[in-house]
DNA sequence: CTCTCCCT
C-alpha cells in the first residue's frame, strides 16, 4: 500500500540532508504535518545509523502505542517486527526492531543503565512543546551523553508551537519547519458583561452566550474548555437552565468530560452525536492533547486551566487555576478546524496578552524524582533548557533523605539506589521497599491506589480515611462486587488498580526474595480498625506524620512543622496519630484530604535517629520571662515537655528567639541607628563591590548572633538593651574601608551654595531626598550627586517659610521654566526673602534680605 | 462545595 502523502513529506529531503551535517535538530511542525509516523521511517536507510535503533519518546501511552501501530502498518508489518514500543508494564520489541517509541520515564531509565547507550544511533523527542518534566530531562541527559561519550548520536527535538529560536539556541541546532494540515479557524471574543469576568459569579451566562452563538453560527458540535469539575458542573447548570439555546435547544446533548470520569463515561463523550442532534462537550485539559472528539465544528475557551505548584517552604503542592499560555489556546482553537473550517469563542478581551508558552513542569512541581535522578547520573552540571529551581531541588533532598534515599552527603546508597530503578514516585517506593515481606502485597495495592485517581464515588469519595479505598479494592479482589458498590466504588476503576498492583508484585518479586503465601488482610471490615495501612504509608509520608492537637481535636501537628486540620465530616474524627496521605495547602491549617491511622510505637522502632531530646528556652511574652524546658521531640512534635529551671546561659538563645519573635522594633533605634541602615543599605544598591553588610529587616534578624549577640552577654532583659549599644552593634559590622566609603559616597549631609551643611533623608526603596530652601541654590545649576556623582539626589525645593514648592532632580530645568511662576506666586507671600529676576547670578542665601 | 494532565 502507498502511504498517503503528509505535509512533511516535502521537508523530509532536506531533513535527511541536515541530520547528514548535524547531529542535532530542531523541527517544528503543527499538528497533522505528521511528524510522529513519517520522520522516524524516513531515518532509517540513513548511513550514519548504521544497523542502529530509533528511539522516538511519546508524553502519552496511547499516543506512543498508536504511532508504533501505524508505522508498523503502513510497512504491512505488525508491532514488534521493524516498529515496536515500550510503556511501563508492556514491551512490544523484538531483536528485529529498528524503530522503538518509548514513554518518558523508560527513556530517562534506558539512557541512566547504559549512558553509552549502544546500539542507538538516534533519539527524536516528539511533543517537545509540552515540557513534561521527564521530557526536559531526558533531553538534558542526551545532551550530556552526546557532549561527553557518543558524538555520532542524532537528537530530534520536534514540537507543534515552540519559541524556536530559544529551543534552538539551547538545542545548538538548525531548525526546520513544516507546513500543518488544518483548516482555518475563525476567531471571535464575545464580550462580557458587568459581573462575568471569571471567577466573579455571572461568569456561566458568558459561556451560555457563547455557546448559544457557537450552534447559531456553526454546524457540528461544541466544545467547551473549562479549568475543572467544578466549573464544568457549573457550566452544565447554567446551560441547562437557560432558554438562549433557543430553537435548537431541543435537539442539543449536554455531555462532560474529564479525567475522574468512568471509562464507560469518556466512551459516551468520545462517540459522535447520534443523528439529528448535536452535542455541547463541556471538557477539561483531556481534550485539548490526550482526547480527540469526533465532530467539533465550534469551540468555545474560558481560556483557564489548573496548574500545580510545589511550594519549597511548605513542602506541599497546591493546584492554582491560571490562565492557559497562547501555545495552549491555539491547540484549543485548533481542535475546530480538524474536519473543515471552524470557530472559537474566546471568552477573554482581545487586549489581553497571553504568555507565549506554559510554564515548564521542572519550573514548579515537587522534584525528589528529579533529585534522584541527578543523584544516579553523579553530576547537576546539564544543559537545561530551563533549570530546575535551587529552593525546590534542595527541599527534594530533604525529602530524599527523609526517605533514606539519599545519605547526609547527599549520595545514592544502596536503598537510593532500589528506589530509583522500581519505576514509583520515590515516596512510594520507598514504603514498598520499606515493606516486611508479609505486608508487600498491601504495599503494593497502596501504590496501586495512590497512583490512580480515586475509584469511589458519590459521598464515599469525600471521605478523608485512606482505607476506605483499601477495603473497595479488597471486597473487589474477592469478587465481591455489590460490597464494592456498597462502598461507592467503580468496579472498573478497582479492576485496573487490582492490575496495577499485580504488576507491581511482580516486579517486586524479580528483585526481592518472593514469598508466595498470599497473606493479604484486610479483606475483612475489621481492617478498617487496624493500623496496617498507616504503618506501611508511614515510610513514603515521614514528613506528613501528624499528632492530633491537645487543646484543639480537629487539628494536628505535622512532622515538618506545619499544621493541618480533619474536614467537618471526617471519618476520622478522633484519631491521636495519622499519616497524611494527601492534603490541600492553606496559609495556617492545610485541609486533610486523606490520611491513616498509625500505631505510634512504630516512630521510636521505625524512625529513631528522628528523635531529640532537646533543651529548650523561651522568652514569655506575658511573664516577660526566660522560660526553660526539656523536650522529647519526633521533628516538630513535641512528644514530651517537662519545666526545668533556667540557668544563666539560657538567657541568650531566649532574648534572639524573642527579638525574632516580636520584630526589630523591640529594641532601642536611635535616629543616627536607622539612618545608618538606610545609607548602608542604599550605598550596597550603588556599589555592590563595596560589599557592605545586608541591614534589611529580614537580614539582621537572621543574623542576630553576629552582631547583636555579643552586645547582650550577661542580659537577662530586653530591656536593659542600651539604643547605644545597638547604634555599636550595627556600626562594628562596617570595617575602616566601608566606614570611609559610606561617609564620602553615602555622607549624612552634603553643603549647598549658601554655605550650610544640609542633611540628606535616605529611603529603602527612593533615591535619597535634599530638603532646602530654594533661595540657598541661587547660581547653581547641577543638581547634586553622591556615591561619586552617580545617584543625582531628589531635591525637595522649599520656600522661605519651609513649604514644598517643587520635587525634581533636573534643577537647571527648574530655573529655567518654573521658578519664573513660583517667584509670581510666592513674593508678595514672603516679600521680605529675595527673589530676583535673575537666579543665575543672586547670591545664595537662607536669611531673609539685609536690612537696609 | 475536595483536585488539571501525564509518566517510570
Amino acid at each position: 500500500m502507498t502511504p498517503p502523502a503528509f505535509p512533511i513529506d516535502a521537508l523530509l529531503p532536506r531533513l535527511l540532508a541536515t541530520l547528514r551535517e548535524h547531529a542535532r535538530l530542531v523541527l517544528e511542525a503543527p499538528p497533522g504535518a505528521g511528524k510522529t509516523t513519517r520522520v522516524p521511517p524516513a531515518l532509517l536507510g540513513e548511513d550514519w545509523l548504521g544497523g542502529r535503533r530509533i528511539l522516538m519518546l511519546e508524553p502519552r501511552r496511547i499516543a506512543a502505542r498508536a504511532a508504533a501501530e501505524f508505522m508498523a502498518a503502513q510497512r504491512g508489518e505488525r508491532v514488534g517486527e521493524t516498529v515496536g514500543y515500550r510503556i511501563r508494564f508492556e514491551s512490544r520489541v523484538s531483536a528485529a526492531t529498528r524503530i522503538e517509541v518509548v514513554t518518558e520515564g523508560i527513556l530517562t531509565r534506558l539512557i541512566q543503565d547504559d549512558p553509552e547507550l549502544a546500539g542507538i544511533g538516534a533519539i527524536l523527542f516528539d511533543e517537545f512543546h509540552e515540557r513534561h518534566l521527564h521530557g526536559d530531562l531526558g533531553a538534558a541527559l542526551a545532551l550530556d551523553v552526546q557532549a561527553n561519550l557518543r558524538p555520532d548520536l542524532r537528537l530530534v527535538v520536534m514540537s507543534a508551537t515552540l519559541d524556536g529560536e530559544r529551543v534552538a539556541r539551547w538545542f545548538d541546532a538548525p531548525q526546520l519547519a513544516s507546513e500543518g494540515r488544518s483548516f482555518p479557524v475563525r476567531l471571535a471574543h464575545p464580550p462580557a458583561r458587568a459581573g462575568e469576568a471569571f471567577p466573579e459569579r455571572g461568569w456561566p451566562f458568558h459561556l451560555r452566550r457563547a455557546v448559544a452563538q457557537a450552534l447559531a453560527e456553526s454546524e457540528g458540535d461544541v466544545l467547551a474548555f473549562l479549568p475543572g469539575r467544578r466549573e464544568i458542573e457549573q457550566a452544565r447548570a447554567a446551560i441547562a437552565a437557560g432558554d438562549d439555546l433557543g430553537a435548537v435547544h431541543a435537539a442539543v446533548d449536554l455531555v462532560t468530560l474529564h479525567g475522574e470520569l468512568s471509562l464507560a463515561e469518556q466512551h459516551a463523550a468520545l462517540a459522535p452525536a447520534s443523528a439529528g442532534r448535536r452535542r455541547v462537550v463541556l471538557a477539561t485539559n483531556v481534550a485539548e492533547s490526550s482526547l480527540t472528539l469526533p465532530g467539533v465544528r465550534a469551540v468555545v475557551d474560558l481560556g483557564l486551566a489548573r496548574e500545580p505548584r510545589f511550594d519549597p517552604n511548605s513542602g506541599f503542592t497546591r493546584l492554582d487555576t491560571v490562565a492557559v499560555s497562547q501555545a495552549s489556546a491555539d491547540q484549543r482553537a485548533g481542535r475546530a478546524g480538524r474536519l473543515g473550517p471552524g470557530a472559537c469563542y474566546r471568552l477573554w478581551p482581545q487586549s489581553r496578552r497571553l504568555e507565549p508558552a506554559r510554564t515548564p513542569e521542572i519550573a514548579q512541581v515537587e522534584l525528589s524524582q528529579l533529585a534522584l535522578e541527578l543523584a544516579a547520573w553523579g553530576s547537576d552540571a546539564l544543559r537545561w533548557l530551563d533549570a530546575p529551581p535551587p529552593g525546590a531541588l534542595a527541599q527534594a533532598r530533604d525529602l530524599l533523605r527523609a526517605l533514606g534515599a539519599l545519605d547526609d552527603d547527599g549520595r545514592l546508597g544502596d536503598f537510593g539506589r532500589r528506589v530509583l530503578t522500581l519505576g514509583a514516585q520515590p515516596r512510594l517506593a520507598a514504603a514498598v521497599l520499606r515493606a516486611e515481606p508479609p505486608m508487600q502485597p498491601l504495599a503494593c495495592e497502596l501504590v496501586a491506589l495512590i497512583e490512580a485517581r480515586n475509584p469511589l464515588r458519590g459521598e464515599s469519595m469525600r471521605s478523608d480515611d485512606f482505607r476506605l479505598r483499601v477495603q473497595a479494592l479488597h471486597a473487589w479482589r474477592e469478587r465481591d462486587t455489590a460490597g464494592a458498590r456498597a462502598l461507592g466504588a467503580e468496579p472498573a476503576a478497582l479492576a485496573a488498580i487490582g492490575q496495577a498492583a499485580d504488576a507491581w508484585r511482580r516486579r517486586l518479586a524479580g528483585r526481592t526474595p518472593a514469598t508466595d503465601r498470599d497473606t493479604r488482610r484486610g479483606g475483612d471490615p475489621a481492617h478498617r480498625e487496624s493500623t496496617a495501612v498507616g504503618d506501611l504509608l508511614m515510610h513514603a509520608f515521614p514528613d506528613r506524620l501528624a499528632r492530633q492537637d491537645a487543646n484543639d481535636p480537629r487539628r494536628y501537628q505535622l512532622a515538618n512543622g506545619r499544621g493541618a486540620r480533619l474536614g467537618d465530616a471526617s471519618a476520622l474524627y478522633g484519631e491521636p496519630w495519622l499519616v497524611v496521605v494527601d492534603l490541600r495547602h492553606e496559609a495556617r491549617d492545610s485541609l486533610i484530604y486523606a490520611a491513616a491511622p498509625f500505631d505510634p510505637q512504630r516512630l521510636a522502632r521505625d524512625f529513631p535517629q528522628r528523635h531529640r531530646r532537646e533543651r529548650r528556652v523561651r522568652w514569655n511574652r506575658d511573664t516577660r520571662a526566660v522560660e526553660a524546658f526539656e523536650e522529647l521531640r519526633f521533628d516538630a512534635i513535641v512528644l514530651e515537655r517537662r519545666v526545668v529551671p533556667a540557668a544563666p546561659e539560657d538567657a541568650l538563645p531566649a532574648l534572639l528567639a524573642a527579638i525574632r519573635e516580636l520584630g526589630l522594633d523591640v529594641l532601642p533605634w536611635t535616629e543616627h541607628a536607622r539612618e545608618l541602615r538606610l545609607r548602608v543599605q542604599s550605598l550596597r544598591g550603588w556599589s555592590p563591590e563595596l560589599e557592605l553588610p545586608d541591614f534589611s529587616d529580614a537580614a539582621l534578624l537572621r543574623d542576630l548572633e553576629h552582631w547583636l549577640a555579643p552586645y547582650l552577654n550577661g542580659k537577662r532583659r530586653l530591656d536593659a538593651v542600651q539604643a547605644a549599644e545597638v547604634s555599636e552593634a550595627l556600626s562594628s559590622r562596617l570595617d575602616y574601608e566601608q566606614r570611609r566609603a559610606l561617609d564620602a559616597q553615602a555622607p549624612v549631609a552634603i553643603g549647598v551654595p549658601s554655605g550650610l551643611e544640609r542633611r540628606i533623608a535616605y529611603a529603602a526603596d527612593a533615591p535619597p531626598v535634599l530638603a532646602v530652601k530654594l533661595q540657598e541654590l541661587f547660581g547653581l545649576a547641577d543638581t547634586p550627586r553622591i556615591a561619586d556623582g552617580r545617584v543625582p539626589l531628589t531635591l525637595h525645593l522649599l520656600s522661605p517659610g519651609g513649604k514644598p514648592v517643587q520635587v525634581t532632580q533636573d534643577l537647571r530645568s527648574f530655573w529655567e521654566r518654573t521658578y519664573p511662576e513660583v517667584k509670581k506666586e510666592l513674593k508678595g507671600r514672603y516679600p521680605k526673602h529675595p527673589w530676583p529676576d535673575d537666579p543665575w547670578t543672586a547670591t545664595p542665601t537662607h536669611r531673609a534680605k539685609p536690612r537696609r
